[in-house]
DNA sequence: CTCATTTAGTACCGTACGGTACGGTTCGTT
DNA sequence: AACGAACCGTACCGTACGGTACTAAATGAG
């Protein structure tokens, strides 16, 4: 394609980014000023307006750099073991914590959340777009390939998705969003990936494939 | 205990506290300035400030009065029926799915996220003590009521009450916090609400109370 | 009727931020 | 060496908001 996706933002202007996600992380939105950014960034007003527009566009700018960070690797191609599958739903399970968990994306959330009541929300749309999108994308194509190596069984791969975050993330994020210490969320999620691909295997899994129908309780 | 709680606000102080939230959910949180609720609501700004302190003040008295709302109304006492346990979890997800797509609820966890990132989160820990404590009591005894009859399964009901939300919103809360229309949440929230509790039944039904092991999939 | 309290309405102040303009400097090009 | 582009630093402007002070009207008590 003629997308590079790699010189969206130039050397410069990419280090003036990573400076903005710092000062918003650590300060909120209401500590992102364009001042602010030029002085932690040693750069100008001037150049700011210059390159991203005005504050919104720095802010869109701030998702999309953040968002071309991620790299959505295609993590299989053929068959699939029962093993394998179970190995690769818990690594997704806890790549998607992680992210999740993460500074900058609740940052990032947090900033389009709070903007996202007054004029449009083009920034929780650049969110959803950029953010969930490709995680989701991942998550399909992993869920088909465990369908068509007969291991899972599903009709809706978008519901059986949903399912499976939902017994990953819960309400967690919002939690995450809302306050709580990402530390004491962790200590939640940790316990609750291997819970939750259970279930989900329970749930999904093809019957025959699975010879423990339901998770056990401790 | 010498909290009235009903006359924690006066009906004045009510009345405006009701046009607040009006502005804040038509117009977001940057709309939401003194000068605007005094004018909607027909009151001086001196009376804002003496009633609530500050800006901060009015805004913590807005989350205490909308959750002061809702009603958390004990479900069951005795024991329940299998019919029973079923269809009043079909109700607390259907209720559940009710307050988080409602527009209220959605501008003040947006009001309560957006602030959160920056000065401590107070709105963040009002929201959570106040909004999600209440709906996760009356799950929590709900579900116990269910254990004490003999058709759930679980050890940790904290563990269960999170897998029964998860399965409920996954990730829908948060797309609407993002700016998806409620309604589009809603339709897809309708056809869940079923295959949740079915699917939460599958996982901590007691094995010989559910003949049905796992949710059928068309 | 009179006085006291409360509150609406308004005017005002200080500040902080978004956005712009300008002088000075660095760096690459010819 | 001379020129020009890009850019940094800063100063500046207009505005909008949080918060306060003051006046006038309303309401209630004695």
């Amino acid at each position: 394609m003629s997308k590079p996706e790699q010189d969206q933002f130039s050397p410069r202007q990419s280090a003036v980014l990573e400076e903005a996600l710092s000062l918003l992380v650590e300060g909120g939105e209401k500590a992102l000023t364009t001042a602010g950014v030029a002085r932690a960034a040693n750069c100008s007003k001037e150049s700011l307006y210059k390159w991203f527009g005005d504050r919104d566009g720095l802010l869109a700018a701030m998702i999309a750099y953040q968002a071309s960070k991620v790299r959505t690797y295609e993590p299989t191609g053929g068959k699939l073991t029962r093993e394998e599958l179970r190995a690769h739903l818990l690594t997704f399970v806890r790549d998607l914590v992680d992210v999740l968990s993460g500074e900058v994306s609740l940052a990032l959330n947090r900033l389009s959340i709070g903007q996202a009541g007054a004029g449009g929300g083009k920034l929780g749309r650049l969110m959803l777009e950029r953010g969930r999108g490709p995680i989701g994308k991942r998550a399909m194509a992993l869920l088909d390939a465990g369908r068509r190596s007969g291991l899972l069984d599903f009709s809706d791969g978008g519901e059986a998705y949903q399912t499976l975050y939902g017994l990953a993330v819960s309400d967690l994020h919002v939690r995450m969003l809302l306050g709580v210490s990402p530390e004491t969320a962790r200590k939640e999620f940790g316990s609750r990936a291997e819970r939750a691909v259970d279930a989900f295997l329970s749930l999904y899994g093809a019957a025959n494939k699975w010879e423990e129908p339901r998770i056990r309780h401790a």
